[in-house]
DNA sequence: GCGACAG
DNA sequence: ATCTTGTCGC
């Protein structure tokens, strides 16, 4: 991998194969265990692809649990990496990590648009960006990339576990509002899955995606 | 070999 | 993610 100032940089890789290996590496550094003490502020953390081939990140600030806007922040610049299922962090985590880099108001907890542990080497965006930012953080992906689930009931707060292989719990689905499909939950770093989900619930108001979350990417669209 | 596949 | 308007349903 590169390095810089004498330092790996743990979000460059120059091939595939490369990535995997950073992944299982920091892989070990994730604490599935939960947090002490109070939320005061959330951030949620979208990139989006703009027509010219860039990439545009933005990490909103909340107050938690009133969710009132304290900060947002933009940071727009070139892919390093393509996209690969499985890999995403290798394309987002660099332009959300500048975003981290100018926060006035540091988070206890932050929500990312991709993957917790619920990936194929237990490694997503959220994992990735909580191990390095040293930030308790929550996965709240639209779909599904890795793992079995059941259908959740149609009632808000409704939830199935999502299992890996061994049929161990890596996640969970959860509806977040009647008639609309479910969100996949789970943890990224410092945090259980409960407490994930408890998060991801006390984020959410009127719609499908918590309020750090539809804020950020609606910000990140324009 | 054949699907599945975060954004 | 992106190409894209109006329209049906809770």
């Amino acid at each position: 991998m590169r390095l810089k100032n004498g330092r790996p940089v743990w979000t460059d890789a120059k091939s595939a194969a490369e990535a995997v290996e950073i992944q299982r590496k920091l892989a070990d550094r994730v604490f599935q265990n939960p947090f002490a003490g109070e939320i005061e502020f959330v951030a949620g953390a979208d990139v989006h692809s703009t027509g010219g081939g860039k990439l545009r990140a933005v990490v909103s600030v909340l107050s938690f649990p009133s969710l009132e806007v304290v900060e947002d922040c933009f940071v727009e610049t070139s892919p390093r990496f393509p996209y690969v299922p499985g890999l995403l962090s290798f394309r987002e985590a660099p332009p959300l990590l500048e975003c981290f880099k100018k926060l006035k108001t540091w988070p206890q907890a932050a929500l990312f648009d991709g993957q917790g542990v619920a990936h194929p080497r237990r490694f997503g965006l959220a994992s990735h960006l909580g191990v390095l930012l040293d930030l308790p953080s929550i996965g709240c992906a639209k779909s599904r990339l890795f793992g079995a689930c059941a259908e959740p009931d149609d009632k808000k707060g409704a939830k199935a576990d999502i299992l890996d292989g061994e049929g161990r719990v890596i996640g969970a689905v959860l509806r977040t509002r009647e008639n609309v499909r479910p969100v996949y939950v789970s943890l990224g770093h410092k945090v259980s899955l409960g407490q994930a989900v408890a998060v991801v619930m006390a984020c959410v108001t009127r719609y499908r995606i918590p309020e750090p979350l539809r804020r950020a990417h609606g910000l990140a669209k324009g």
